[in-house]
DNA sequence: GACGCAATTGCCACTGAGAGGCGTAATGCT
DNA sequence: AGCATTACGCCTCTCAGTGGCAATTGCGTC
């Protein structure tokens, strides 16, 4: 009788989200990616099997295929996470008239950070470029992330402000961007203190910033 | 007789560079090359194991990882030697006043194109991007790749000519002339007509050139 | 020109990532 | 409660990549 009233609170409160089976693919996923993430800091990438990470969380590996591609899928997460909310953001996002294309995708890579959960989420990027930085394979994934993406996003940006196919200057803007996020990335993770949301932030401002001065950066001879 | 004038003839012409057993490793090393790329051009990357590969070059597996690190190295031997050669280039040249380092780069670039060897060498580096665009583990080796080039790239540039630490304008920069130079590759490979060097060559220089015009690049609103 | 030495190769066995088929269990819907 | 759907686990298989060890090949020397 008890029980039935807490599930039907349960129903009144979280339904409307999400459903029983939802929430438990939720719970499985994140309790993958939190421990891959602690094992692999622990261990290392490459020693850390799968089934020694599959017994932990008690699922089949088969089953750690059905959410994540591949290992260092699972460790990448936090990072798809950030760009998954960046593509969303861009396509809604009104144009500001005046502003340069770099100006928009900064803001809209702010707007996108913002809108990562507040549980944790910094601890885990964090994590997860510590360790892409020293593994290989888990960069080297990082990195076709990214390009994927940026694919991505030059399609939404030729679509939704029609630029012509043969622009240049659209795809290379977005990398611009690109590059600025990964320094900014690497300077907020390798940089002694405390690596907060705001830390980021400003880290990313810097970065942006700095891209027009470095097109006109002046050899040794000044 | 005739073959001990001949052995010797051999011998002034190529022993001064090449030793018999130098020789042997870099024909097993350019066979396994080729055999890769166009196997993997024929029956696609995946499809194509390595026991198949090794068997029609006439060479055991574990040579084959004598070689090459993975079966996607292999298939970017190309673009390494690119690479290599800008490196090398990047040590000896000389500053040039007044120009940016950008300029540089681009230059230096355009010395390891030239410097690339005649026989084919094009050829190979398109069907290795051809590749890569449609392999994602080749694409991501690829990346990864050049990420690890553009560090010793940094600080290289950071030791010759003593750009401080903290400016992240070099690795901005150096980043824009990575980003110049895949967009001047697919621009070269995907477009019709012939790939020639001084096709590939008219690419940089245009996509490189449009690097400061997309720093300022309008909005929507024009 | 035969020798020993060092480098290169082949064979074999092994680990671990990743894919796929199929039966079973849990969940959602009526 | 009953049925349909979805998720999961077990098992098997392929293939990339590693390491040990013995055999071969090229190199320098006497």
């Amino acid at each position: 009788m008890l029980q039935v009233a807490f599930a039907y609170a349960i129903q009144c409160v979280v339904m409307d989200t999400l459903s029983l089976r939802a929430r438990k693919k939720l719970r499985t996923r994140q309790a993958l990616v939190d421990t891959a993430l602690r094992r692999f800091a622990e261990h290392g990438f490459d020693a850390t099997t799968l089934d020694d990470l599959c017994d932990e969380v008690e699922v089949s590996k088969r089953t750690f295929f059905r959410y994540f591609t591949s290992k260092e899928d699972a460790a990448l997460a936090p990072t798809h996470d950030l760009w998954a909310a960046f593509l969303a953001e861009l396509h809604t996002r009104e144009a500001v008239d005046g502003a340069t294309v770099l100006e928009m995708l900064r803001d809209t890579l702010l707007a996108a950070l913002a809108a990562m959960p507040a549980d944790g989420w910094t601890e885990r990027v964090a994590q997860s470029r510590r360790l892409a930085a020293v593994t290989p394979s888990m960069n080297a994934h990082g990195l076709q992330f990214c390009d994927r993406t940026t694919r991505a996003v030059i399609t939404v940006l030729r679509e939704r402000f029609g630029y012509p196919e043969h622009d240049l200057r659209v795809r290379l803007v977005v990398d611009m961007a690109l590059a600025a996020y990964h320094c900014a990335l690497d300077e907020w993770v390798f940089r002694p203190g405390p690596a907060s949301r705001d830390e980021l932030a400003a880290c990313l401002h810097e970065a942006f910033a700095a891209l027009p001065g470095s097109v006109t950066l002046q050899g040794p001879g000044h």
